[in-house]
DNA sequence: TTCTCATACCTTGTTGCGCGAGGTATAGTC
DNA sequence: GACTATACCTCGCGCAACAAGGTATGAGAA
């Protein structure tokens, strides 16, 4: 199955996941609130988005999980596969193309 | 009626409309092949995207329009309300906000 | 004890937006 | 007479983001 792109916008919530995960394992709750903490809170996925996405994710073999209990609590640790490695470049150099994009654009009209 | 936030993502297709339409008056079709060549295709609204939009920004008043005929054919110009004007420093701060979270994100880590 | 807060997971339903695929019509060129 | 560029439009799909809800544990305060 091919890929799809996100087209043109959004994705957001699958960019950052996946580069989180691209540096080290993490659960749910944390994901959430180093997304929270790195951002300034610019960034805060609520958790109506933040679970279906990693389930979606795993879903599409781009992550892969293993409960573990701490302290009674039971984490769900996720982490980054090969493919899931793949799309992150994908998807962040589309990022980058789309993010650049507009900058031209606000940026545009200087010359007036 | 209060303005909604695009909560975090996308409204690009309105960001961008805004913003071309925030230093001169400009028709459909002129808006597309603008937004084209200003962003190296990175940015191609198709038409599917953009006349709906321009619709939808005139219906909640950030645009007037008014038709006019130019060598036998029909362009409808569009220009910024004050409201539109309004609207354009929103979504573009909320833009440059999320985007700042997301470069962090992805710069985030060379600490390793 | 009970209350509340932080941790940690989850689902359901709605909505709106981006998009592809189509459709109309004129002007000019080959 | 066909084809391209200009110039507008609509319908309908799919999906992703979101709000609002729900469960359960542990720790500390009242």
């Amino acid at each position: 199955m091919t890929e799809r792109d996100p087209t043109l916008m959004s994705g957001i919530p699958e960019l950052v996941v996946l580069r989180l995960l691209a540096q080290r394992e993490m659960y749910g709750y944390e994901i959430a609130r180093t997304l929270r903490v790195l951002s300034a809170d610019a960034l805060s996925l609520g958790e109506g988005v933040l679970y279906p996405a990693l389930h979606a994710l795993e879903a599409r073999g781009l992550l892969c999980s293993r409960p573990r209990q701490v302290a009674g609590r039971t984490r769900i640790y996720y982490q980054l596969t090969s493919r899931g490695r793949r799309r992150l470049e994908r998807v962040a150099a589309n990022w980058r193309g789309m993010s650049e994009g507009v900058e031209r654009i606000l940026g545009a009209g200087a010359h007036e």
